[in-house]
DNA sequence: CGCCAGGTTGATTTCGCTCAAGCAATGTGG
DNA sequence: CCACATTGCTTGAGCGAAATCAACCTGGCG
């Protein structure tokens, strides 16, 4: 579980279960017992019995760009699973900073640490693209957990995991200098939504704007600029709206890896 | 469980379950069947039996002031249950800065989350007083946790309260104002820590020195003298090595409570 | 074509860090 | 019991990274 161990920090792994994307063309399964991504996620677990019990309750929704799927603040009404499309996490505190953290991928859940601490959401979710996303009942999360041990386990696990001490230290201020945060956040988002271009460069099409970038590494967007105008400079990446060339990778990993030994 | 609901953010409670300190002078019990303050934690749900088969496992230990307990990147032996005196959870990265984030109190528990996680402890615990901890090894909590789903369940709901998104925010460097930062830490120690005064004023007895402070705020020792001795001069509270007098606990909450909607 | 949100750029300010020195309390050995 | 080291705290001066404020672009869209 939670084996999405990439070489850094699993900064956004928020109960991530696995990382390859579903083929978009292939046609939906209604169901979560014939969800092709079932398998390898949390929900591996379940009998085929236990899948058709959750197929009664199941809420599917499809979700457009910028659409919110849960409300920080709301009631928490259960578990909700990504079937496709990327969803970004974030939440606003009393002056009015947006904070951005946790990405979560097809495959992956969300929403569940607050069903489990019984409080309302902290965060906002809202769908970075189009989304498909399933939600379960806190009712049947229940049930399953009761009757499953080894499932609660396995979930004692995931929030064990995707939220240490570590969390705070990225978003230190002025001792993790915004160069390395923002580097930190460029490899995350590597290894999630790069591709390699024609001329074997490494691309990645950010999912996120200026904005969120900000949100993200908690700084303003000007900021952002200027620090992504530096790294342009430098020929380190290229950045042409929310299309950035990897120049020099090695330089990347240079400033993560020395800076950072989780 | 962990009712430890203050009107402030839980950013303290790593595992709360109550809060009251031992009589000191009362006879230590050697086993955890017998420890008066198993009913009120986490443990509370064992059974007679549970707790004997726990006893022939428990290890107990004293602590002196400053002792550490576990070591950051040690590997989790079990969890860590605290009889008497306060354990402060403090970590160091890279760069060498060292954040304090966790006070762990009589009846509290620690060390869980590395645990569930399987992850080398990411903190180090440190005796602040002098205490008495006890180790449940892991081994035992795994049986534990597979006998009783109730126990997992408890777990979890522990586990999802104690690590929030909201962590981050505090730590948020020049967005939440030192100041604030420092109030705030002020009330959380006050939950704790504090006595009425002969004149029926407000005093605390800091278990933490400032550099203790300073690493629990994310800021230097040197701003920390000059934030408290602001407090000083405005006539909001007044500091004498680790004593302080809150004079003034309206403005207090004022500046904690209308930048804290959480 | 003109509007407007999002992004860029520049000028200025501010908060807390850094460096450096002095001071007070505690402890240690002669 | 005193010289002296040690450790933690305080104070000051200067600096720097990023926030803030304020224009000004730019590109997508009605």
């Amino acid at each position: 579980m939670t084996d999405t161990q990439t070489s850094h920090v699993p900064l956004f792994s928020s109960g991530a279960e696995m990382g390859s994307r579903p083929n978009p063309s292939r046609r939906i399964p209604l169901t979560c017992s014939a969800c092709e991504m079932r398998e390898e996620s949390m929900w591996g677990e379940l009998t085929r019995s236990e899948a058709a019990l959750v197929d009664q309750t199941l809420q599917r929704r499809a979700y457009r760009r910028g659409e919110t799927i849960f409300h920080q603040d709301d009631e928490p009404l259960g578990i909700y699973c990504v079937r496709s499309g990327y969803v970004l996490l974030w939440r606003i505190d009393a002056f009015g900073n947006e904070t951005g953290f946790g990405l979560v991928a097809p495959g992956e859940n969300m929403g569940y640490r607050s069903l489990f601490a019984e409080e309302r959401h902290a965060a906002t979710a809202r769908a970075l693209t189009p989304c498909q996303v399933c939600l379960m009942p806190g009712a049947i999360v229940n049930q399953l957990l009761e009757a499953k041990p080894a499932l609660a386990r396995r979930f004692l696990h995931m929030v064990a995991r995707d939220r240490g001490p570590t969390y705070a230290l990225l978003l230190r201020g002025q001792h993790v200098p915004l160069r390395v945060r923002l580097i930190h956040l460029l490899l995350v988002l590597k290894e999630r939504f790069a591709r390699t271009g024609k001329d074997g460069q490494l691309v990645i099409e950010l999912p996120l704007s200026r904005q969120d970038i900000a949100a993200m590494v908690g700084a303003r967007p000007e900021t952002i600029t200027r620090a992504i105008r530096e790294l342009d400079e430098e020929g380190v990446a290229t950045f042409r709206g929310r299309r950035v060339e990897i120049k020099r990778l090695d330089r990347l990993l240079e400033v993560a890896g020395a800076e950072w030994v989780d």
